[in-house]
DNA sequence: GCCAACTAGTTTCGACTCCAAATCACCTCT
DNA sequence: AGAGGTGATTTGGAGTCGAAACTAGTTGGC
């Protein structure tokens, strides 16, 4: 056993976790008539925060085009899983949000009852686990360009002052439970 | 901070590391008029043993189909990306492998780089990581009902005798580079 | 031996994703 | 006001996907 041997094989057991993982959602959703990507939609949509709850964000999010974006939103607004309104400052930009069915559906897949089993199963070493797979991630997004998707607390943007939790990219203050919503403008501190 | 807060926010970290790793994969693949599917499945096939070079294999390792399969495979042999044999003792089952080009265009796009080096960059840790990651890997595949797809060393029919290595289910002796790769008969020990 | 049941794989069909490119609507900067 | 930029959508063509029908080879019962 060469200690070489051990990076292909982490990413063999995550290559194969990310390929269950989608079969899940395939099953999952095959019930209620919805492709994985839709599932995935849903989840980013009920995680985003008011930055980042626009058809481009799930795009960026999910790696794919506006355009495949596009169409894969207007299937769950058709089925009244997420509703659009236009933003009032901006006319260019659709707001999405969850409706009760959708936030309802989501609860009911994502995430799937066998992942979330195994990963409690782990007891305190889900916290080891975890630290280790942002590791991962943000090497992975350092040197791949996109958005990293993290929450405030995570970001190089977040200060805090005598008035509280801010973001100090657009100057607004942050309640709580909205610092722990994904971000589009999302960054990593240079040395996290 | 609650303890419960922990399991979710390790699968939604493993989330996020399997949408970049498809955005990945679309992307390489792109270039050279592949889809995901298509990678993952010269993956599998690139590892998978003589009991599971199949395209039933290959269906039940992605989760899809097995006509999905059939026509994701079909466009792999099109491109001379792998070659295909017929079973000599059993003439329904058609035997896959990769083809030098196959080969070489999986080890220019998987792992891609950007992961390659993330988990390289955690060092030791990575060893760990992988341990963590194949506990929740087994318990999910314990309640998931599908095939677990593990190596030999790591199968309840795995035996050791005078002879050398064998597997218990066929009784056929597997030679060391054999009993790394992925079999589809493979089975967890109850208590793994 | 022989036929039914089974299994591996393929094909067909309709629904839908996906990209690329064109388009529309709105915003911003000069 | 005009030019360029940006968010979102639409269109068209390629191709995945599941479901179900189908082909072909194998196994088991009698």
């Amino acid at each position: 056993m060469i200690d070489d041997s051990l990076t292909p094989r982490a990413f063999e057991t995550l290559e194969r976790l990310s390929n269950l993982l989608r079969a899940q959602e395939r099953e999952g959703g095959a019930e209620v008539g919805l492709h994985p990507v839709h599932l995935q939609a849903l989840w980013f949509l009920g995680r985003a925060n008011r930055y980042s709850d626009t058809p481009a964000s799930v795009a960026d999010y999910l790696g794919i085009t506006r355009g495949a974006a596009s169409t894969s939103i207007r299937v769950l607004r058709e089925r009244d899983l997420v509703h659009e309104r236009r933003d009032p400052d901006d006319g260019r930009v659709s707001r999405l949000s969850l409706s009760d069915a959708g936030r309802a559906l989501l609860a009911r897949e994502l995430p799937p009852r066998v992942f979330e089993n195994a990963i409690a199963a782990l007891g305190s070493d889900a916290e080891t686990l975890n630290r280790l797979l942002v590791q991962v991630l943000r090497g992975v997004q350092r040197h791949s360009g996109g958005r990293s998707f993290g929450i405030c607390g995570s970001c190089s943007h977040f200060t805090v002052d005598a008035s509280g939790t801010r973001c100090g990219l657009t100057g607004e203050p942050l309640s709580p439970p909205e610092a722990e919503l994904l971000c589009r403008e999302h960054e990593d501190p240079v040395n996290g």
